[in-house]
This record gives C-alpha cells, sequence and structure tokens, in this order.
RNA sequence: CGGGCCGUGGCGCAGGUGGUAGCGCGCUUGGUUUGGGACCAAGAGGCCGCGAGUUCGAAUCUCGCCGGCCCGACCA
C-alpha cells in the first residue's frame, strides 16, 4: 500500500500528556487517536496491527476447540441482577432506553453466556465446551490510564468453558492456560504466569499473565530466573526471599495484567441454575471456566516492551506491515520511482505486506517516520543504491543497514518475513 | 471519587500587571532542493474549553461547570 493513501498520519511532535511509551508512539504514530479518556479509535495502520494480535489469539482458541461467537454488548439488567453484579459491580455503565427500561454495556459477558450455554448444553453428551469471541468491552473506571493499557472501552478476547467436573475444568484450565503462554510468546511477549485473586469473578484462585513493564499497574513478586511469581495481593513471599522454585531471590516487579484465567466453579451456574443430566439420568451443576486478553491492552504492553528512543519495534509477527519501502526520489528520479514502483508490485504479488513510502519528502522525514512507525524490514530504493544494482536493506532491530543485488531482493525478504 | 498540574488554529507552545491574538510544526500555491524531520516567497486556518459576573472594554480578573493528564483510592 502507498503511504499517500494511508489514512491517518504521523505527528512531528508527540502529545505532551503522554508519558508512557504506548501513548506517545501509538498516537505520534498514527495507530490511534484518543476521542476522550480511556476511549481511542484505532486507525487503519493500528487496526492491522491489533488485527494480527487478534488473529494469534483466535487461532489458539481454535485449537483448544472453543469455538468462535459473537455476544451483544447491550445487556438486559434482569441477568445482572441475578448475579447480584447490577448493584455490586461499580464499573458497570448502566444505560436506559427511552421507555424506561434498564440495559448494562457489558463489562464481561458472564451473564450472556451462562443463560445462553444453558440452552445448549443440557446434557452431558454436550459437554465439555467452550466458547469465546472477541468484543468490545465498557467498564466505568474511576481513573482511564497509561494510552490503551487502562481504558474505559477495549477489546477483549473472552472464553467460557463448561464442564461435568472439576478434574475436567481444572484439564481445560491448564490447557488453556498454556494456549495462553502460546499465544503471548507469538505476538513477541514475555510474560509472567503469576498467582492472582478473583476479583469480582470469583473466591477460586486464578492466574494472571503479566508483561513485565515499568508502564504496569501490577505489582509482582516474582523470580527473575525462573517463572515463579506471585501478585503482591495475595503474595505469600516477599522480596528477598529464597524463590521455592530455584535457587533465585525474589524481586519486586511491575507490570502489565494482559490475560487473567479463572476458575469459576459453580458462581455462574448458581445464579443461573444451570444443571445437565448426567449419564444416570440425574441433575446436576455444570462448572465453568472464564478467560480473557484484553487484545487493545495487548497491543499497548507490546509497544511498551518493543520501543526505542524514536519509536516501536514491533515484532514481525504483529507488526502492521512486513517491509516499509523508502524511495528517495530526487528530482530526476523517475528511475527510482519505476524501480520502486515494481519492487512494491513485485512484493505486494507476492503476498508480502508492504508499505511503500512515495511522498515527495525529504530522506529524513521518511525515515524518521519509518523508524517511529517501526515496521521490521526497511528497504531504501535511491540513486545510491541504484548505481549498485541494489536495494538498501535495514532490519528496525539493527543499528546499520547493507546492500542486496535488485535481482535477490523478493527472495531475500520473503525468507526474512517466514523464518 | 480525594489531591496536584493543565485547557489559546490539526499538533507543540508563548501571551496573562485588562485595550478582542502570536510563534514553531503541519497544511495550500509557486520556485529551488533530496541519505536522517531542507530552503525562499505568498497564503489559508482560532467565540483563547463552556456559562455567568466585574468593567466602557475580558484570552487575561472573579465564581460555577465541563474536559485532559499525573498521584492515590478503585479496578479484569
Amino acid at each position: 500500500m502507498r503511504y499517500s493513501q494511508l489514512f491517518g498520519k504521523t505527528l512531528r511532535e508527540a502529545p505532551a500528556d503522554a508519558d508512557t511509551a504506548n501513548a506517545k508512539f501509538l498516537i505520534q504514530g498514527g495507530f490511534v487517536d484518543q476521542e476522550m479518556a480511556g476511549v481511542y479509535t484505532w486507525l487503519p495502520l493500528g487496526l492491522r496491527t491489533l488485527r494480527k494480535v487478534e488473529q494469534i489469539v483466535r487461532e489458539e482458541m481454535d485449537a483448544l476447540g472453543a469455538g468462535e461467537l459473537f455476544m451483544p454488548s447491550l445487556q438486559p439488567k434482569e441477568y445482572w441482577e441475578k448475579t447480584n453484579r447490577w448493584e455490586g459491580v461499580d464499573i458497570l455503565f448502566k444505560l436506559k432506553s427511552q421507555t424506561g427500561k434498564d440495559y448494562a454495556l457489558g463489562c464481561t459477558h458472564e451473564e450472556v453466556v451462562t443463560p445462553l450455554a444453558r440452552k445448549f448444553a443440557v446434557s452431558y453428551k454436550d459437554l465439555p465446551s467452550a466458547v469465546y469471541q472477541i468484543n468490545t468491552k465498557f467498564r466505568d473506571e474511576l481513573r482511564a490510564k497509561s494510552g490503551v493499557l487502562r481504558g474505559r472501552e477495549f477489546r477483549m478476547k473472552d472464553m467460557y468453558s463448561f464442564h461435568t467436573n472439576q478434574e475436567d475444568l481444572s484439564a481445560f484450565y491448564h490447557r488453556a492456560l498454556e494456549a495462553y503462554k502460546k499465544a503471548f510468546a507469538r505476538c513477541g511477549l514475555n510474560v509472567k504466569v503469576v498467582q492472582a485473586s478473583g476479583g469480582i469473578f470469583t473466591e477460586n484462585v486464578s492466574h494472571e499473565f503479566q508483561a513485565l513493564t515499568d508502564a504496569g499497574e501490577d505489582m509482582l513478586v516474582a523470580c527473575p530466573q525462573c517463572d515463579f511469581g506471585q501478585n503482591s495481593e495475595v503474595a505469600t513471599r516477599k522480596p528477598g526471599d529464597a524463590c521455592p522454585k530455584c535457587q533465585g531471590t525474589l524481586a519486586q516487579m511491575k507490570g502489565v495484567e494482559v490475560g487473567n484465567i479463572f476458575d469459576l466453579g459453580t458462581k455462574y451456574s448458581d445464579a443461573f441454575d444451570f444443571d445437565f443430566t448426567d449419564e444416570e439420568g440425574r441433575k446436576r451443576r455444570v462448572l465453568m471456566g472464564c478467560y480473557g486478553i484484553g487484545t487493545t491492552r495487548l497491543v499497548g504492553a507490546i509497544v511498551e516492551t518493543h520501543h526505542d528512543g524514536k519509536g516501536v519495534r514491533w515484532p514481525k509477527t504483529v507488526a502492521p506491515f512486513a517491509v516499509h519501502l523508502v524511495s528517495l526520489a530526487g528530482k530526476d528520479g523517475e528511475d527510482i520511482l519505476n524501480v520502486a514502483e515494481d519492487l512494491h508490485a513485485d512484493l505486494e504479488r507476492s503476498g508480502i505486506e508492504v508499505l511503500w513510502d512515495d511522498r515527495d519528502a525529504s530522506p529524513g522525514r521518511k525515515f524518521a517516520d519509518a523508524d517511529l512507525i517501526g515496521i521490521p524490514l526497511r528497504l531504501v530504493v535511491s540513486a545510491k543504491s541504484l548505481a549498485e544494482g541494489s536495494v538498501e536493506w535495514k532490519e528496525r532491530r539493527d543499528a546499520d543497514a547493507r546492500l542486496v543485488p535488485q535481482q535477490d531482493i523478493l527472495e531475500a525478504v520473503q525468507t526474512f518475513v517466514h523464518e
């Protein structure tokens, strides 16, 4: 795609009040635009990355055998009263129709999915089962903060599983935990899996997936040498204690919670009288688990952990484009433009996502924007490279560039993209 | 929600002892440029967050409200 056709643009200066890397670079780079506190528009560039992140999450959920569906955000008050969360949950947005009927804007979907599953999972033959969706959530946070890390409206993948017994639920819970680790790893994120409290969801223990970064708001007691960690809220160990799993010494760390999984037990199936008929024809209560990943927050966490002073450094798996093609055409640069146009067409024909900066702008500006946007591979076509019969190759993670012969460039890019 | 800082063209800012607006970036047009945010010239663009009040006169002073950011509390 040509940069000149991309809706949105980079800003010379970052917003003055952006104090986290994700707020600064996502806004400055033209990935998102802030509408109000905690509410953002995802511009075409940002949406491309968001979709890649969500596709990775989707693939991992599909691999678990969960079915994707799409539930409403507009939810009836009656469901929330059944779980005592209409009055009990402060972050729930409530609104009234013109006829005076009350609705909730979904901050989570147990209240919708439980009565839904009750209609279809009536027999032990229907269980276990799991469903998930990627949907917008609304939460009336007292304070939105840190760019897209804590919003009032945000995207989230939420999965719900239904089981006939605890062993089955626990087995699925641990499969989900592994799937989560895999999804985060594919997004280029190192996460620590820590024990946490159940919050408004459950009294049972739960696990959080924490991306370590100072922009995070969660305090952890964790081991720098192995995967042991606890959320400080429920920690039984202190910084300085010996790690129970290895020789390490526990330290205090900050993290962003990018995922959270809960063993819900019968909390919601009790509220909705969700029973199944077992092999002997008896009614028994269904056990549930729920599993969340904040996908917009996940994009923010990736920026927090993948940037330098100049901008973002997207992992290949989630970059909005694979290649940032820069043409430095100058005044008499017809031949340069032609080469760039051909290369652009060749790359697109090969299924490689390429952003071609075709603007009549100075080299410095194009390079600065390329660094800011953070696409993993930058290719430059210029008088200099053309004189060598080459294209300049520079990876965002590297300081130096090199030349690749023109006839080899397509294959080199394909190798780079798929490695 | 408590505390702090702040609202002036799209973005970043100055002006503040009252006399109804200015700079940089960006944008438009013309020309010169082209390897790390080029230069010259000419332009467009603002109910100075909103509302009351004081005053002959308010971006500027007073009060109220709204909005944004940060700390705290709260929170998946």
